[in-house]
DNA sequence: GATGAATGAGCATTCATTCAT
DNA sequence: CATGAATGAATGCTCATTCAT
């Protein structure tokens, strides 16, 4: 009810219709006037909800991040342990990426395209928003003592990047492997990647030991 | 000579001149003007050489595409089992990257984008030569056995997916880890992955195998 | 009392706040919605007094002449003879643009713009009151003796031409003398003008009397 | 011949569109198109000689100024007293505006609307010069001698104040007198206060030396 | 009476592309 | 071949005005 509710609506209507013109026609090519006919509203109307084309696309990517972060952490956060935490990660992505194939579309294409720098602080709040539930996980379900100790940068590459990599193909019809099978393929890869990072650690810390044990007796 | 090759120099610096203009401006604001201006070439003289501005941004997609993956099989050919393989294309990815900063933005940002339509075919070949390549040394170094049995969408992604990733962040100055050390860690976890996946399989053949054996008896 | 007080005050508080949205940003850079914003009025109430933006500005400046004239009235019935009257209306002029910088600019940059035609009748009836109290004033005081036979085109000319100009540029701080000398000696110029003008008729007539006579008796 | 020639001519055939645009439209009013079809000239085309549509009509204000100033300064120099040269910047002004009645009603009405600010610099060179010129005749033709010790603002609002007023209402159609009485009346009205003025500068001097005298002795 | 969200015609401006020189 | 002035369609954006609440 009310006026900020019909707002609300509004701004999802006109969200709504920009992403489908962006999937058809691809950034550059929808006009103000393509957005005002598919949302059935007014190109006034527009401008009365965002500050500019620029402004209206980057609120449609802020709200991209938003749902599909809140995706994954309701999956991350039912996995009890680090190995199916990673496999809840992958498989979590790659089902939200077959829900909602046209904001993944966008997501994917405009990373952070040169006008979002307005949008920057707020994706910057969001992004560690997400780091800060990621850590939260890793301690409450003590998955961080089973995995390696590399960069977030590292970390996330390795966890998303396959994921990312096979949406793109995906969605451009040029992959073979069904999204299913390459979830638990890329999932699984994923934790082999990791854990075996850890071991490889923890077994290059054994043998330092070792041979600082020999060096101090020698 | 002479005629031809002052063509191809031209072309070079227009190509140089437009990858430095999108470095800045991104492609919707690069005008033809910013490059006319930064290539010391006429507008007219750019119309001689290239169709328009998607061709001219066309081009320099399949050149960058051309000088990755040519970097990247001079790694290969040099590689001689699998995991040397697969550690080469990941480490001559991220070198290419931080040789060639500009033009691997450019490839990461412009990945297909919309108009480069015309040049699908040509990159298309491209691919297609890069994978005979690929599986010509696979073939030769033997390599195929040690790989699991998975798609070439699949064994892509994992190859790729987290060197992309952390290109990317790495490029825009978002990465705590340096690009060596990224280079060892992503190389190491992408063969974790393959030769994990391979040894899964393996163990589940075997069982099968012997559950086979097994149920026949019985 | 009442309602009708209540759209007056509302109605000046709206001028007032377009007078002084004119003054930062001229005529064409003001929107309703800055005048609505400075006069805390909504927009719709704007409407509800005046019929749109150009009529409200030709209120804005029915209003602002209605208030010179009657300023120079007032000033020109306490004179007594055709230079106290002369002097009378250049010095009350100057005061009234003094005292009323933002109305008396508004009045010079918009004399008449193209879209004051709706008003025109209405100054037209302001200015023909003007003239009929200017010319009683003239009868009664007798000054009219004291002035030379020229058109009132030429003689408003020269009474007004002058401070006008000089205010012009007071207002945009492009002068050095004070605006109480300029006063003065605009005062006496204009006297010195009108009543040497009429010595010179004056002189003529006689001139061409004798000449006349002499013809005749020739 | 050349480029350069063809340039100016063209420029100067978009400044006379845009001023009989501005003379049926107003400022406002014109559009672009207007201009366009009205100089047969492409709208790229005046994008292309004048950075947009403000500085197009500043570039016409400049040039008006520059046609006046020109036109009076000839005039003044031929004149050989201080009188003869008071007329004659009268006379020529008014005749100017006769012979420029589209040019003279855009220079009336635009007086340095708000967005001429860019030319702003030009038009203070401008005035200046003029002013140089103006003290070099009166120095050279001892004309100073025989005018008032007053502002050069108070001397110019008399000299030009009367001309411009008159000029306004004659464009308008609302004068009675022709231009031509108009022009007579308001040169010897000018000399008469100018002349008067020093007169009474003189009196005032000489009045006060006898006080001086008187005083001495007393 | 008051409000301000919605409207959409209208405009300045941009820029890829052409073509006469 | 080279040039860059000319083109004009295309588009983002503004803002006076309306009208449902």
């Amino acid at each position: 009810m009310g006026r900020a509710d019909n707002t609300r609506r509004r701004k999802r209507e006109i969200l709504d219709a920009a992403l489908a013109c962006f999937h058809v026609l691809s950034y550059e090519k929808t006009t103000l006037a393509d957005i005002s006919a598919s949302a059935n509203a007014s190109i006034g109307s527009i401008y009365h909800l965002f500050a500019g084309k620029e402004q209206l696309f980057a609120a449609l990517y802020v709200d991209a991040i938003g749902d599909a972060q809140a995706y994954s952490l309701r999956a991350l956060r039912r996995a009890k342990d680090a190995e199916a935490g990673v496999r809840a990660l992958v498989r979590s992505y790659l089902r939200w990426v077959s829900k909602n194939r046209e904001l993944a579309g966008y997501l994917l294409t405009m990373r952070r395209a040169e006008f979002m720098s307005d949008a920057e602080p707020e994706i910057e709040r969001m992004n560690a928003a997400f780091r800060v539930e990621f850590k939260s996980w890793l301690a409450t379900s003590r998955a961080d003592r089973e995995l390696p100790a590399i960069g977030t940068d590292i970390l996330l590459a390795i966890l998303v990047g396959p994921s990312e990599e096979f949406a793109r193909r995906w969605l451009r019809g040029k992959t073979t492997t069904s999204l299913r099978d390459a979830s638990d393929t890329l999932g699984k890869a994923a934790w082999l990647a990791l854990s075996g990072l850890r071991e490889a650690q923890a077994a290059a810390r054994s043998t330092a030991k070792r041979e600082a044990r020999l060096t101090s007796r020698g």
